[in-house]
DNA sequence: CCGCAAATGTAGCGACCGCTACAAGGAGAA
DNA sequence: TTCTCCTTGTAGCGGTCGCTACATTTGCGG
């Protein structure tokens, strides 16, 4: 059964998802959440457990967003890549992408939660991603979490406005032809 | 000569660097400058006047930092990626880190100003990149681009605690011997 | 020196913050 | 019913926020 505190959850991340988190406070929270601010903190102790509380519900809802959009496997990593682009640009996850810079820059910070919660939507990632490498990848493990430094990279440029530079980032780094320099 | 808002703007820099741009205030803002609240609402007009200073002002620090580091030209793109990734993990640039990933998450809530410095740090340090290059190169700048946005997923997986993660990607995107796949 | 404008200090406003004291429901056990 | 404990509403505390009204000082041109 979903108890209360989960219902709460749920309408608190939409409100998050849509204002951001590092700026969230107790009371819209509690408002969006159809209860007081009063409440939430008999129920989670202090704001830092109601913080906690919706990181760790956020990164299911991202984990479950991905799976949603299993595709899939793909014939190229230049393939995979774009499509996870494609995913990330689609406008019901920008509130998403809102959230995850806010939760890397907290952990820029070395806020805890934050690390914690961001390093399981990154490992739940690189599953996601590998499970979609083409079979014939020996270490796809390896190759997922190479595959989502790149994305994240994008992201990056994406958030800046820069979406060109990202994706020239990814003619130029994964697509075959023009390469690297040796020694 | 250097007007009296300068010296402000550089004290208020360093505290920045230390304490976060997201969360700081006025008035720690102005005891770390030495002056009030009040008079940097006077000299700056509101708050988003002091915030938008310190930006440009923290986008010339960076750019300055960047050529207080200007190597000299390396010979594959492995080693120029690899020299960029030591120098962001030095200590005295974890405040840059810090505050650049501020800047990354108030871009992505549609911040203007943010958004703008963002811009401006990644021109310059697309130059930077693309100034040393190895010459043969036959479009540096595009090229740059492509590293630049592979360093910045390594530093979002650092500021993760995920160093680990960064050093895997830059081994299998950048290293020759294993490569991609085509379709 | 006077006059005046720029610069600065002092004090405080209204709003919001996280959090708490206190009392009142509300439901189940005796 | 009555006792008890979990839950909830009301009200407000002390603090910080951005910002402003008002008075005073400072420095410069005449």
């Amino acid at each position: 059964m979903t108890t209360k505190t989960d219902n709460w959850l749920g309408a608190m991340a939409d409100h998050v998802l849509e204002h951001g988190l590092n700026t969230a406070s107790l009371r819209p929270l509690a408002k969006a959440a159809g209860t007081s601010d009063r409440m939430l903190i008999y129920h989670f102790g202090n704001k830092d457990g109601v913080i906690a509380a919706l990181l760790t519900h956020l990164a299911q809802r991202f984990t479950d967003a991905l799976d949603a959009n299993s595709t899939a496997t793909v014939a190229t990593h230049a393939d995979l890549v774009a499509d996870v682009i494609a995913f990330q640009r689609r406008p019901e996850m920008a509130g998403f992408l809102r959230v995850w810079f806010d939760i890397v820059a907290a952990s820029a910070h070395g806020q805890s939660p934050h690390i914690r919660t961001g390093q399981q939507i990154i490992a739940g990632f690189v599953d996601w991603i590998a499970a979609r490498l083409p079979k014939d990848d020996p270490t796809p493990h390896k190759t997922a979490k190479s595959l989502l430094t790149v994305i994240e990279g994008m992201a990056v440029m994406d958030a800046l406005g820069q979406s060109d530079l990202a994706d020239a980032a990814l003619a130029t780094l994964l697509l075959p032809g023009e390469n690297h320099h040796s020694r």
